[in-house]
DNA sequence: TGTATTGATTCATAGACTGCACTAAACTGA
DNA sequence: TCAGTTTAGTGCAGTCTATGAATCAATACA
């Protein structure tokens, strides 16, 4: 898996050097206040580079959900045969919620980006794009892993009640200024929740 | 509630001829390949005129969510006080459903939304922006309709299951090419599924 | 060493969106 | 009917995100 030599880690250097610059300056200046020629410039970079590593402006915040996708994706693909449904649902969903507090918190980039993801129209825009898609990954799982027990819409609605629950709890924890801990307790009580429409 | 004479009916005018023409072009060309001045000029209007009506590009497709939101936000509010937890929240969602395809079906606006939704990103986001939205209120009204059983995480995490549930069913049933009365059944399934976890 | 990749740059451009000054038409009250 | 006020719409200049094309320069690899 891991890409070869000198060149890899310069590429990834600068990228780090964007994330950094665009996380420090969002905390001084907030998003909008910030432009993406000032990223590059502050990374020592030509505005065209931050475009080569990041599709949009909001992504540069976003650069490691796909990850914590594929550690769902794998849960549910490496289930015990006799788990049931409901287990198989919640061990996946509190997959996502560990990593996504065990990896951003020390780097503090959990805080800021549920800040700015709480109070910025696009960038909360663009997360939920992605659980989307994520979310159809998450069913076409979970509809392998139980073939008979079924179907394709049913399959959906249950990683889309999933998802949904898990955010909104998120989100209004957030809004009321909830702590880590007591943000992810109310994720895990949202997973719960949903996880007794399944019997 | 109603705004007087002339000049608003006039304003409706431009509004309803932004719609229009935009709903066109976008059926025939596709979303990202009409720009906002060929909307304006279908519809005889300078291109500043776009933006005094809507918001952003997006918006001219989103303009009757809020409408929808507030026919769950009634059904809430005026329930029976007998009526189950669960009872209202199918209700409601109900309304949402019923409405969606009562009054988009017949102008082909439903069809050509989703659509254009599944495909286009920066749509997409922004439908879901409005949801999150309409969540916030949802979770809200029922809050205060259910003072001591709901705590305001459950009432989130609850709404957001229902919505979510729904959404990705309507989605995986349009992907597939199901028909409105399908995509419409998808959606009531989905309902049911996840008032099946309130008891 | 010579050649092919490829990350990064520069230049140019499209298109969404905004601020501002302005016009013309529609409302208001006497 | 005639002032004065409000406001939908206009025109223009400008900002910012995003993309395309040509090019450079350093790394990888034969």
């Amino acid at each position: 898996m891991e890409k070869h030599g000198l060149r890899e880690r310069k590429k990834q250097r600068t990228r780090h050097a964007l994330i950094e610059a665009a996380v420090r300056l969002f905390e001084d200046q907030g998003y909008d206040q910030v432009t993406v020629a000032e990223i590059a410039d502050a990374a020592e970079v030509s505005p065209r580079t931050f475009f080569l590593h990041f599709p949009a402006k909001e992504d540069v915040l976003l650069a490691d959900a796909d990850l914590r996708v594929d550690l769902a994706l794998r849960a549910i693909a490496e289930r015990d045969p006799a788990e049931p449904l409901a287990g198989v649902l919640v061990r996946a969903m509190d997959q996502m919620i560990a990593h996504a507090w065990d990896s951003d918190l020390p780097t503090g980039l959990a805080a800021l980006r549920a800040r700015l993801a709480a109070s910025v129209p696009a960038l909360q825009a663009r997360l939920l794009q992605r659980y989307l898609t994520a979310q159809a990954d998450l069913a076409q799982a979970l509809l392998r892993a139980f073939p008979g027990r079924l179907d394709a819409i049913t399959a959906s609605a249950l990683v889309g009640a999933m998802v949904g629950a898990v955010g909104a709890a998120a989100l209004t924890a957030l809004r009321r200024g909830d702590g880590p801990d007591e943000v992810r307790d109310a994720m895990r009580q949202a997973t719960a929740l949903v996880a007794r429409s399944v019997t």
